[in-house]
DNA sequence: CCGATATATCGATGATTGTCAATATATTTC
DNA sequence: GAAATATATTGACAATCATCGATATATCGG
């Protein structure tokens, strides 16, 4: 705690003021952290741009290997992180994988970032 | 590579059809991907939180710790790394540091996440 | 100059992460 | 059923991270 008075800002705003009225949810900090964490990877950014553009059947995995510059299985570990952060969904059409965008998590995620 | 041929989507997409036009540069991923990583806890959203409710003067360090529920050093590391990825900057005004946030920075990262 | 205070840095430690080779699982084709 | 292929999982390892106590640096008030 500040046990020393501070000194007035330079502008009009004084020391130590309340900074904003909105309370902060940790909860929300939580699960907003875990999304950003998902996005905090070069190679997850490519796969989730891959698979943005991808068209309405989705991406197959089989087609973000060879661009991500990874191995198989550092790309389905990553494939992983983003499905179990919400920002993507997997589905099995034999022997293939295809990955779609959710795209209300990424809304969420950009929303959170509103200025 | 997919040595064997893929099979047609069953909407209709063909499988490992061409995922979008847009080249994706790796440099800008790995600049986002430093942006997020600064993103991905919860103590520094909730310190990026109160920098940004802060008036124009800016929000007192003094004001950060106690409601972040860390010591004080790590308050000052958690601030450096917001610093370091362009989210924040800081200014001394005698003894106390204020801090401001860098909306071009927010705004850069979340308009990588438009759909 | 001295004591008090605000912030940053250092050093250590336990936890998490990105990566790959090896292996497992599941599906298709013959 | 056997061989081939697509994807996931496991295990290991080096690197990074979050955290704190201790300490350093700097500023203010007397």
């Amino acid at each position: 705690m500040a046990a020393r008075t501070a000194p007035t800002s330079p502008i009009t705003t004084p020391c130590c003021a309340t900074v904003g009225s909105t309370d902060f949810d940790v909860a929300d900090a939580t699960e907003l952290a875990k999304g950003f964490a998902a996005l905090a990877d070069p190679v997850r950014l490519h796969l989730l741009s891959m698979i943005t553009t991808s068209g309405p059947g989705g991406a197959c995995v089989c087609d973000l290997i060879e661009p991500s510059g990874r191995s198989q299985p550092t790309v389905s570990h990553h494939l992983k992180v983003l499905r179990e952060a919400g920002l993507v969904t997997s589905e099995k059409r034999g022997t293939w994988a295809w990955y779609h965008v959710v795209p209300d998590r990424v809304a969420q995620l950009r929303g959170a970032l509103a200025d």
